[in-house]
DNA sequence: TATTGTTATACTCTATAACTATA
DNA sequence: TATAGTTATAGAGTATAACAATA
């Protein structure tokens, strides 16, 4: 193992490693969402889930498509996603009086209480990703990122994880 | 659709809608990651392929045993990886004479020149990202995503997403 | 006929384990 | 026996399409 580490002798192809603000951007990215959804772990929720509950206690008595058209996800998938968390009982399914088809998304009074445990889980993991940066540097960095965001036509709130995205098969 | 989104009248719980810095990160790293893979599958390629590539052409005559514990990453997949690259001609395994059962990974001209075709959409990529920053403000938010991954002892260059993580299954 | 939710099915990605060929 | 690479297989995640109930 371990080879010294320099710009191919025989290609001579500049420095192919990334080092742009792009990828430092993916890549924190993808280390913040993989320590959250282990912190989440803990909880027995996976970050879909999380995502779910969020929306369903801004919004509650939301339908399962309107969900759907919300994240971006297909319905089928929703389905998947509130059969389990009806299953642990932290949401519940209610037929609308008006129009029998829909369901009204609820949270029970226990996905009350685990929405306030994601709560404390999220400060945690907010105050892990920032250690090291003071509250003005952490206001610059929010400032930056919320400008990018912005400009990139990014919806507060919702991560593009749900959308299926971030794949990218060719072929 | 649409309804007033307000903070849940109904269960009484603080705006559920994550907010923080390092959510903003993993929503803009997974957007960032997924209009990467967009630009480079028009070269048909996958993330993990550019990837492999450019660590191929920082260290050539690398193994794949090397390779695949250089990303955090089974053998096997290694294996199909490469197998994808070495069809379209990007890369040749060469047989090692000292130890036979070794391969040495090289790129081929046609994979360097792709190689350079990375690199253009790489910058293309990052101007496209990073839009409506002047020189300034990426230095800053450069630095600051720099020291982040620092303390989050993350490896220069290698995306979290070669390691299967970013998932965090429970139950 | 159109729509909500559901089920059935298939496909992609990735990991584990068994196998081969060299050493 | 140990190691590099490979193949076989299985699992998770997610999408598409067909279906039932209601409008």
């Amino acid at each position: 193992m371990s080879t010294t580490r320099q710009p191919s002798e025989e290609s001579g192809v500049a420095a192919p490693r990334p080092r742009g603000t792009a990828f430092l951007l993916a890549q924190l990215g993808a280390h913040a969402a993989g320590r959250f959804a282990e912190r989440v772990a803990a909880l027995g929720l996976t970050p879909p889930d999380v995502g779910l509950l969020r929306m369903i206690a801004t919004r509650p008595g939301l339908s399962q498509r309107a969900l759907a058209t919300e994240l971006g996800v297909v319905p089928s998938r929703v389905v998947t996603l509130i059969d389990q968390l009806d299953g642990k009982g932290l949401v519940e399914r209610r037929r609308s009086t008006e129009d029998r088809r829909n369901h009204a998304l609820h949270l029970s009074a226990d996905g009350q209480r685990v929405l306030a445990e994601i709560g404390t889980v999220a400060g945690e993991h907010e105050a892990d990703i920032c250690a090291g940066l003071d509250d003005a540097e952490r206001a610059v960095l929010t400032g930056l990122l919320e400008r990018i965001a912005e400009r990139q036509g990014l919806t507060p709130g919702v991560h593009p994880g749900y959308r299926g995205m971030a794949k990218g098969r060719p072929r």
